[in-house]
DNA sequence: CTATATTCCTACCAATCAAGTAGGTTGATT
DNA sequence: AATCAACCTACTTGATTGGTAGGAATATAG
């Protein structure tokens, strides 16, 4: 199983993209696709969820597009992921909405779920933006 | 979306299970189904997998069930996991069979998810069931 | 040899999610 | 007014999850 699906990874790749094209002005979506191969229509799905969370600003019509409205730096890709994905719980006992766990006090596996999903979010908490582009 | 599903999680437990219960017999899925709360339909799917890979030995028939065939501290979570899971690849590029991606030599991320590989195989490489029973 | 306990096997099923596609509407610029 | 671009709703296809159902094979005890 994957703990990760393509919405995660597209958008992780969309906010690289423009990280690396930032000239002031919007990118238009297609722009976008085009450059990461990804389909336009599926695009227009995943774009919405990040600026409703204003992750990136949005213009409509001619000229539109989006962008980003912090530095690179500034964009962990913890964020990014748990916007993009729901939660990113190693199991469904960890889930936001998970339903209370009658054997949760004397479950022997529990304690270990906890700590991977700590050394998770330290993880991806520690990498930014940033520090995926391309350098030069 | 989650790494681990039911059958690891309950593979897991049955092999806890099975160590806090051991006395040299064997042990009926009957009685682990009830004392881990899993259907006994369900554990007939998870425990021929475990027994074909050698993990626990099975006797069918009257006083059949099953038992480890080693210690407990030699049962690693990894290798439990990714038999009953087939792979624990955080994202789709880095599971068993995926198929070769064109943007892999220029992704910016690919780097990222194979160090996140490398800490998940880790993490659970560390742990044996033993480090996970009931003490005392 | 038979009753009983137990695994083993094949098939089925409902719900959810992934990964898109399709088509039209609204909004902004030129 | 033309055009570009985001926005919105709905649909689709395939795989996976988390089971259930029923019976066949196997082994032991009496």
């Amino acid at each position: 199983m994957k703990l990760v699906s393509t919405r995660g990874r597209y958008a992780l790749r969309v906010i690289i993209d423009l990280a690396e094209h930032d000239s002031g002005s919007y990118i238009p979506m297609k722009e976008i696709a085009m450059r990461q191969g990804i389909s336009l229509k599926y695009l227009e799905q995943i774009m919405p969820v990040l600026m409703k969370n204003k992750v990136i600003d949005g213009a409509s019509g001619k000229g539109g597009g989006y962008k980003l409205n912090r530095p690179p730096e500034d964009y962990k890709v913890w964020d990014i992921l748990t916007l993009t994905e729901g939660s990113l719980a190693p199991v469904a006992c960890l889930d936001c909405d998970a339903e209370k766990c009658e054997r949760e006090s004397e479950c022997r596996t529990l304690p270990m779920w906890k700590k991977y999903q700590e050394i998770t979010e330290d993880f991806f908490n520690n990498i930014s933006v940033a520090d995926l582009m391309k350098k030069g």
